[in-house]
DNA sequence: ATATAATAATAGTAATACTATTATATTTGC
DNA sequence: GCAAATATAATAGTATTACTATTATTATAT
């Protein structure tokens, strides 16, 4: 059977020229990955990338302005697939406490393939978002004009969970935070459970951070 | 009557040459603390630094190897002042309720100006934290050598409260990420509530942050 | 008064993060 | 099939950063 195509359409705001739209658009979004990944956010160059392309520095100042922008458009096209996975996996279930359940699994597991999307990796991709990711939120310059944009959808995701939160319990104080803190969370807590495992708890029986924060989302809202 | 003077004792890996041995380093280290909120992380430089404390570029270079040493300098000084904190305000509350109470309420609370240290202004220097912390975290070179030495007091915190937790439940199957999802949970709600109010539930009644800390943490290990 | 250490001034380098200009392909419209 | 428009590549250049090295000056300690 063929695979089911979706397309994430992503803000014109935050390319110049949309990488979708040419072989080395899709090389540029791709290859940045990779190479984040390798390098870390502040080793990675636009020079770097255009000579692992076999492309120009300057062509790929043709489609993001920068390379803050690149990540801001890497970390939009993750939020935006996290919400297209939370609406489509809590789509048919009716009760309140299924939906947040699966939205908070959803939230908090490894991330796996995704063979929708072709020329995006997403393993490498969420790694980078756990990894890279705050530099975006906290550059002091960038934030004044794109920070509307570029928060849209990770603030969609937030709201849209946080209403799950309030259909189970419509007197729960602090939704909001209760799921920001997960999300943020459960991505901190992957990133030291690789590198300074004593601030996590992993090794304790399969899956531990999406346990934990089911459990506690669980808790703090009965 | 005499302020309490406690000195904090910082990992000489963590310097150069010990900037409280002189004025000029002194200054660095408080004047840093202004700039780099002033700035951001990023467009701060020693050039700068220099410029403003009437001093060279390269004296700076004697204190610090770059910049990023004097981020986790910064960072390594506000973990030990958390940790006196902590190691005070518990020390005579013989219940584990009341211990981790306290506890959580000094991780999550507003940070306060400290008068027992003179040339450290704990207010900025726990916005830097808040703001600019995890680039210390999350930069692959540094990463490496200065983990260990620069986690060191972070850690501690964390095996602290987390031995609180297991004080009051020793059951509990998640207590250091249960203390790590707080900590890091409380500094972005902080930012979140200057920056992006719609990711948390601030303005709801006083000290929401602490509140919602206090009871999850509660809720979660009943 | 001299030696030692700390600081300041100056200069220089390699790399970064761009911008601008021009040349060369490639696509598309007719 | 050819001209016009567009996309890409090559080259060069600039201001800034993150340093290092060298030398000069000042303060301090013996």
């Amino acid at each position: 059977m063929d695979k089911l195509q979706i397309h994430i359409v992503i803000d014109p705001n935050l390319y110049t020229k949309n990488p979708e739209s040419s072989d080395l658009g899709r090389k540029i979004v791709s290859q940045s990955i990779e190479m984040i990944n390798e390098l870390g956010f502040e080793a990675f160059t636009f020079k770097k990338l255009g000579t692992q392309i076999g492309s120009n520095e300057s062509s790929i100042y043709r489609y993001f302005e920068n390379k803050h922008m690149l990540l801001i458009y890497l970390t939009c096209w993750y939020w935006s697939w996290i919400e297209y996975q939370l609406v489509f996996a809590t789509s048919n279930l009716p009760k309140p406490h299924d939906r947040l359940e699966t939205a908070i699994h959803i939230l908090t597991r490894k991330i796996d393939i995704d063979n929708s999307f072709t020329f995006i990796n997403e393993v490498l991709l969420g790694k980078i978002i756990i990894a890279e990711a705050n530099k975006a939120h906290h550059t002091k310059s960038v934030a004044a004009q794109n920070e509307k944009g570029y928060f849209k959808t990770y603030k969609r995701v937030v709201e849209r969970v946080s209403q799950m939160v309030l259909a189970v319990n419509p007197t729960y104080e602090f939704p909001h935070m209760l799921i920001s803190t997960v999300i943020e969370g459960s991505h901190q807590q992957r990133h030291f459970s690789e590198h300074l495992p004593s601030l996590t708890d992993t090794g304790k029986g399969k899956s531990p951070i999406e346990r934990f924060y089911i459990d506690l989302v669980h808790k703090a809202i009965v």
